[in-house]
DNA sequence: CCTACCGATCGGTAGG
DNA sequence: CCTACCGATCGGTAGG
C-alpha cells in the first residue's frame, strides 16, 4: 500500500533533514508520485508527521523490549552493559533512533506537546524494562542499595550524553567514551567488598 | 552600533526558533529596521549566522574559564560539583547555552563542518580547564588512579546527557537527576577506604 | 536606511 | 493518481 510507503519515506526525510527542511515535493518524488497525490492519503503535512511519530514510538518500545528480554538469563553486569551498548548503537545507527533523537530534543513548535508526551511514554516503558535489572542486582548483592530511581536516572543520563556525542566524535573515540562512562558508572553502583 | 544589535537579536532568534525557522524579516523587525537594511551590515543570512556562532564560541569559553578559576581554592569534590552545576545550569537557562546546544546537536547541513569545529575547539578549551582538577584529586589521593581522559570523558558525558534532558523534564525532576548522576559518578571516581 | 520588486519555493486546492 | 494553479513567504537585489 502506498500509504505505508509514504510513511517510510517521510520517516527517513524527517529523521535526516528535519521537519521544516523536508518538503512535500521531496517526499512525493521519493515515493514516485506527485505532491498532490499525497493528499489522497493524508490531509496535511502535519498529519503525515504525526502518523510517523506514532509509528516510531510503537516500534521503538517493542524493539527495546525484545532485546532486553533476550538478555534475561545473564548476570546483572553483562545485562546492563549489553542494554547500554544496544541503546547507544541503535540511536546512533538507525533511522528511527535518529528521528527519535531529533524530534525529542528540538521539536517543531507546533508538535512539542505531542512529542513530549510520546517521549515520556517511551521512557516510562523503557523504565519498566530496565528497573527489574537493577532490582535484581540489589537483591542478589551485586549492587549497592541506592534508591533505584537514582540509579536508573543516572544510567539514562549516560545514554543521553552519548546520544549527543554521537554527532561529533568518530566511531573510535565514541567507543572509548562509551566504555569509560560505563566503567565509572559500574564502579559507582557496584557493591564494594567492605560493605555488607 | 546596529551591527551588534543585529547579532544579539539573531542569537536569540536562532537559539529559540532554529535557523530555517528564523526569517530575515523576523530579525529586522526585532532590530527595528526593514529587511533590506540588514544587507548594509551582512552579505547574507549565512554570514549573520556564522558571525553569531563565532561570538558565542568565544563568549562561552571565557565565561566557563572565569567561573572555574574562581573555584581554585576549594577541595576537589566541591570544585567538580560546582563546575558541574554551573555548566548544566548555564546550558539550561542562558540564550548562549540554548544556541550552543541546538546547533551542535542538529546543525543546518550547510554549516555542519564549521559547527563541529567550534564544538571541538570549545570542548578542548574546557578540557584544559577541568583536567587539572582531576589531576589535583589523584595527586592528593582523593580520587582513584584512573586514566585521566576516561574520567574526563565520563564527566562530560554526564553533562551532555543533562543538556538533552533539559528539554523535557521540569526543573524539579531535572535537579534530582542532576544530583543522582553526580552522586554515582563520585562514588565511581573517589578513592575507597580499602585502596592505598 | 528605505520602497518596490525579483524568482523560487512552500503547503495546499480545483477539477478531472 | 495527475496537471495546473492559489496565496504566502522566503532570501536577496535595484535604485535611491
Amino acid at each position: 500500500m502506498s500509504k505505508q510507503k509514504i510513511i517510510d519515506v517521510s520517516l527517513e526525510c524527517f529523521a535526516y533533514h528535519g521537519y521544516e527542511n523536508t518538503s512535500l515535493t521531496d517526499i512525493a518524488s521519493k515515493v514516485g508520485i506527485k505532491k498532490p497525490s499525497l493528499y489522497n492519503h493524508f490531509s496535511s503535512k502535519e498529519e503525515i508527521f504525526l502518523e510517523v511519530l506514532k509509528e516510531v514510538a510503537v516500534k521503538e518500545s517493542e524493539h527495546f523490549q525484545a532485546f532486553t528480554r533476550q538478555t534475561g538469563d545473564q548476570p546483572v553486569k553483562q545485562r546492563l552493559e549489553k542494554v547500554y551498548h544496544f541503546y547507544v548503537d541503535h540511536m546512533a545507527n538507525s533511522t528511527e533512533g535518529t528521528f527519535f533523537k531529533r524530534f525529542t530534543f528540538f521539536p517543531p513548535e507546533d508538535f512539542s506537546d505531542e512529542i513530549k508526551q510520546v517521549f515520556l511514554q517511551v521512557e516510562e516503558q523503557a523504565n519498566d524494562i530496565i528497573r527489574p535489572i537493577f532490582k535484581q542486582g540489589m537483591d542478589e548483592g551485586t549492587l549497592r542499595h541506592l534508591p533505584i530511581d537514582e540509579t536508573l536516572s543516572a544510567f539514562y543520563t549516560l545514554i543521553d550524553g552519548l546520544f549527543l556525542e554521537e554527532n561529533f566524535y568518530d566511531k573510535d573515540t565514541l567507543a572509548k567514551r562509551e566504555q569509560a562512562s560505563f566503567k565509572i558508572f559500574w564502579l559507582g553502583v557496584q557493591k564494594s567488598s567492605e560493605e555488607d
